[in-house]
DNA sequence: TCTCAGATGAGACAGAGTCTAGATTGGAGA
DNA sequence: TCTCCAATCTAGACTCTGTCTCATCTGAGA
């Protein structure tokens, strides 16, 4: 992903252009999971070690508002980053904590009678069980899919 | 929600009853939102003051290990809880943060070819926008939930 | 009553995230 | 190019959340 492709982005977004946004905004792109905030401060200190911690949790909140960036909703002690792209589930496995991205697949809106006056944005579903490899390597249970 | 009762659940459960985990588990049935562990912490030690914080929260995670509580996937920093009863969705208000049960409706399951050999155990629906309080107060904007 | 495994309490410790004050940066105008 | 000023950054102290350790307590069974 390059300079000016992210510059127009943040642009876009009204989100002032700087080195270490770009940083960030770089590393979330070109990073297939979903790092944490110490993950990303780690990761753009790798390749330039320019940004304070400070700055790239600050940076990671603004670009979340801005909603260039997306929080991921996992429990657990560190907030969970991913650039918002393609419209994606969560799928979060019970034994090794990874966060992967499930293909997007429509759900049917909730019925009005229960939103009554809610304003919704936007949903998705979480996932929850054991990822491919965790499975493979488990004795053999019925899933629960509820 | 009466001693024996708890104790029922708790024995079920194979987790041993004491006065702790029973006065965890009457607040968390008491209470109607999803409180964070100092939340429990200060419920808790408000009726009767003999919890240690250690103890709250080692008793949280024995709680959640013996599928009685649900630890509720947010963001934010810190850790929030629900009693297992009847099954719901999660809706959390953009502005205020407040997480709300949404009634159970039926979504339909992932196709097979998106889970490829994952196991799901459960999966539930997170919807995001503004509460009906924070949406009374906000000004008109169209919701998008598509 | 005695024993012992498991639970608790107190507080130190560690990780995650926020805040603040001073320094730096970069755009606008002269 | 220089100066000004607002926005941003840095460093590190600080707060909050959660965990760990160890001495003590509790209660069930002998």
């Amino acid at each position: 992903m390059d300079v000016e492709t992210i510059r127009h982005l943040l642009d876009a977004s009204g989100v002032k252009f700087t080195t270490q946004r770009y940083c960030v905004m770089a590393f979330l792109m070109q990073t297939a999971g979903h790092p944490t905030a110490a993950e990303i401060f780690d990761g753009v200190n790798r390749l330039d070690p320019r940004s304070a911690r400070a700055t790239v949790y600050r940076n990671l909140r603004d670009l979340v508002e801005a909603g260039l960036v997306r929080e991921v909703a996992v429990e657990g002690r560190s907030a969970r980053f991913d650039v918002k792209g393609m419209r994606h589930h969560h799928f979060i496995c019970d034994r090794c904590g990874e966060v992967e991205d499930m293909e997007w697949f429509n759900v049917p809106q909730p019925p009005a009678k229960f939103l009554g006056n809610r304003m919704v944005r936007e949903y998705e579903v979480i996932l929850r069980g054991l990822c491919i490899s965790c499975a493979s390597s488990a004795p053999h249970t019925s899933a629960d899919t509820g």
